[in-house]
DNA sequence: CACTCGTGGCA
DNA sequence: TTGCCAAGAGT
């Protein structure tokens, strides 16, 4: 293919199509670095909002960095993928003692902070600083799986490399960061998963896929298998005004996330036992346990079925990852989807 | 490498 | 309703 003619027709049209995004109006290496890693598997029209209150919470490195784990996770609450903010935190942190504040410019460096892979490291390296160095995300596989005809599986890990020695071959060293965002722009506006619009793709003429008329079979990519399912009750267990809430473990799913107190429910716990169960646990009293919703979430890998109770609670021992909160102090807890669905049925009814 | 880790939109 | 998907990284 002619490389430079690639480029010229890529950036030319990148340049005059892509989209007002909010993380486009700043050079911030920062902010940059903010939206790059909100936008891991994450849809840009979901991110806008996240994106623009962190910005305005958090303007700087340096307030970021001293920022509560608790209150930057409430930033999060919605987003998902919360170890992702957990793991900027400590890069950020990393960046301002041990780069004065300056977010490292070469990929060695770069890489080194937590949460910034090879993707991302690529990303804030081309677009904050107009370093040649590839970005390899989704949309970029797809994209260049059809213009290249490339056949690879792009489920499969080892497939990534083959991606980021091309792009390393045909990038734009006068414009780099315009190059590897048109690619993005390309595979989220023309170059789509299902029915690509090739009748208005600029590079049609470079794109083998679309001359073999191949680009509906690209790219190749196994499916991934199913989710598993599991059984909980989630209890409001309520004292006077407070209602009790637990602080889930700092690691796995949801970590450091708070929760009303769950309990998984297997043939040994059946519904009917919960009480009995959560008495004996806090070796006090939990009763009148009442089921006021059910639903259904879906994480990306599992499902949760949730039977969600009222009860009261008297004379209860309360282990160190739960407390006591009143309905005002529960606003400032950071809290999952499911937890989200249960205090809204709360809400409606007047209990919290 | 295989698996974990959220959420909402949509065909 | 179900499955797939969207600017991936950590373990």
């Amino acid at each position: 293919m002619d490389k430079l003619q690639f480029q010229k027709d890529l950036i030319g049209w990148f340049s005059e199509e892509k989209r007002d995004l909010p993380w486009r109006r700043t050079a911030d290496p920062y902010q940059i670095w903010i939206s790059e890693i909100m936008l891991q598997q994450t849809r840009v029209d979901t991110v806008i909002p996240y994106y623009k209150r962190f910005i305005e919470k958090f303007p700087t490195l340096h307030d970021l960095a001293a920022a509560d784990e608790e209150v930057l996770l409430k930033q999060w609450e919605g987003l998902g993928y919360y170890s992702r903010a957990r793991n900027l935190q400590a890069g950020v942190r990393e960046v301002a003692e041990n780069y004065g504040g300056i977010v490292p410019n070469s990929r060695k460096e770069i890489s080194a902070l937590k949460g910034v892979g090879p993707y991302t490291a690529g990303a804030v390296l081309s677009i904050a600083y107009g370093i040649p160095e590839h970005a390899v995300d989704g949309n970029v596989m797809r994209v260049l799986s059809r213009i290249l005809l490339i056949e690879e599986d792009i489920a499969k890990p080892k497939t990534r490399k083959i991606f980021e020695e091309a792009v390393t071959e045909i990038i734009s060293h006068e414009d780099p960061s315009s190059f590897n965002q048109g690619l993005m722009e390309l595979g989220a506006l023309i170059c789509t998963p299902t029915s690509p619009k090739c009748l208005l793709c600029p590079v049609r003429e470079h794109c083998a896929a679309f001359h073999e008329g191949k680009q509906q079979d690209l790219p190749i990519k196994t499916k991934a298998k199913k989710t598993k399912a599991m059984q909980y009750a989630m209890l409001a267990i309520r004292s006077g005004e407070t209602v009790l809430m637990e602080k889930r473990p700092e690691s796995g799913l949801l970590a450091n996330m708070w929760q009303f107190p769950m309990v998984e429910l297997t043939e040994e716990i059946l519904p009917v036992e919960i009480e009995e169960q959560l008495s004996e646990s806090f070796r006090g009293t939990v009763s009148n346990a009442e089921k006021i919703t059910s639903f259904k979430h879906v994480f990306s890998h599992l499902t949760w079925n949730v039977d969600g109770y009222i009860a009261n609670g008297e004379n209860l021992i309360v282990p160190p990852h739960m407390k006591w909160v009143t309905a005002e102090e529960l606003e400032l807890l950071p809290i999952s989807g499911p937890v989200q669905k249960m205090k809204t049925v709360l809400k409606q009814r007047g209990d919290v």
